[in-house]
DNA sequence: GCAAAAGTGTTGTGTCTACACCCATGT
DNA sequence: ACATGGGTGTAGACACAACACTTTTGC
């Protein structure tokens, strides 16, 4: 009844791994895509690798799982070494990869994670590490460039249904200016009216009574609000924020 | 710049892994949730575990990822042992867990996947396998209770935004019969009338143009459909099927 | 008073549920 | 004929997009 294909890691026959050739037990990865809100654009993490493979290519961060760690705490503190843990809102698995020519070395898995960052913050990061405007990615390494669309689709999907906006923003914000993150996000734009009377609708947006003076230019002050619970939840299990109807 | 906490794997400094103790790498088995709707219900298929750990239990059938293989190939060639591949509809991942604690004798990682048999096959299965209708599920061996939920969730949401039904349906049906499937699927009642109009208005549906004879009692013939396609597509992003509003 | 920005009211539309009604067949 | 099950028509509920209008501020 047991499996039959197991080389190393079995309990019982234990046979010495060999090294190098076909590799009997693969070696494991995690990754993140670390998005944020900046400057009107969605853009992510990347990180310039030194050395071959793909030198000089931009890729995701991450790196190999520690012994004993869960995957969730490797990509932590993998991330750790790029930007503040603390910052990040929101941290969640995407998917885990496994074509064997995904790396041309070695037979390599790797588990992607989706990481948020709120709009405003603006980590210290090493010399080797930029954000990207996510619209406008160079070639990236590996099937990274893949990995990265997976995370902003995530994302927009999420955006209809849960409450992950509070992710993205601040913790105080006003209408307009979550209006400007969830057109950034979902790449159309969205109507700061409406939006206030579906998150409202849903009981996600809480008042917090206070207003934001206005600009040079004069208008009238934004009320602030805040997100009620900043943890994940599934709002509406069917959803809403469709795209504006295409103009005629 | 290169992670410092690998042990094995490293190409450069070549270390000899501990075996036994804290292992430095992990084993990797992949796992399904193979869902089909059996007599009104929705099953899982399970398998009973020979020895320990949870001897007796019943648990996920899978098995260890063997060398150079895929995950998804290691979980066909896993579940081919059980069921007949042929007769999987779909096979998508759902998660991978890595909970440190989840096995008792060995540090392993589990990629689980999602696989759905359509209505009305009825693979031949070995002495330790067998349907277990979801909503009476035993306690099961390791995580896997949790697994099968979310394998539950992710059928359930899919239901409603994308075209997933024909896996869970045979190549044609009625849509009495097909009313049947989501009811069963979803765990509340679905009306014919309103899901034959949803899944036309998206196009899902083609009627064959042949009629089902009536059953010994009369009653009119029901046409009988297919669905437009058999690949998974998103069909609303923002979708539907609502459970029936709670009476008053 | 006028421009600028925020917020409210209102209308219209698409998509769904609910349910009454009509159709085709067997006994 | 009438019971049985399939199919159609229609009305109402809702959630949303669109957009005109009103409010509040600075200059």
């Amino acid at each position: 009844m047991r499996p039959k294909d197991i080389t190393v890691s079995d309990s019982q026959s234990k046979t010495q791994p060999e090294p190098g050739a076909a590799r009997p037990s693969p070696t494991h990865v995690t990754l993140a895509v670390v998005l944020q809100v900046r400057d009107a654009d969605l853009s992510v993490l990347l990180w310039q690798r030194a050395r071959p493979p793909f030198s000089g290519a931009w890729s995701l961060p991450g790196g190999y799982l520690g012994p004993g760690d869960t995957l969730e705490r490797s990509i932590r503190a993998h991330l750790a070494r790029k930007v503040d843990v603390a910052e990040l809102s929101l941290l969640e698995q995407l998917e885990t990869l496994s074509d064997p020519g995904r790396h041309p070395d070695e037979w390599q898995l790797a588990t992607a994670y989706l990481g948020l960052v709120p709009l405003g913050l603006d980590p210290a990061l090493p010399e080797d590490t930029a954000w990207h405007a996510i619209d406008e990615l160079p070639g990236l390494a590996f099937d990274h460039g893949a990995i990265v669309l997976a995370g902003r689709e995530r994302l927009r999907a999420k955006l209809s249904y849960t409450n992950i906006g509070f992710a993205l923003a601040p913790t105080a914000f006003s209408i307009s200016e979550l209006s400007a993150i969830y057109t950034a996000a979902l790449g159309y734009p969205v109507d700061p009216t409406n939006l206030r009377r579906v998150l409202e609708r849903r009981g996600l947006l809480e008042a917090t009574g206070e207003r934001r003076a206005p600009g040079r230019e004069g208008g009238r002050p934004a009320a602030i609000y805040r997100f009620a619970s900043r943890d994940l939840e599934v709002t509406d299990q069917f959803a809403v924020l469709r795209p504006p109807r295409p103009a005629e």
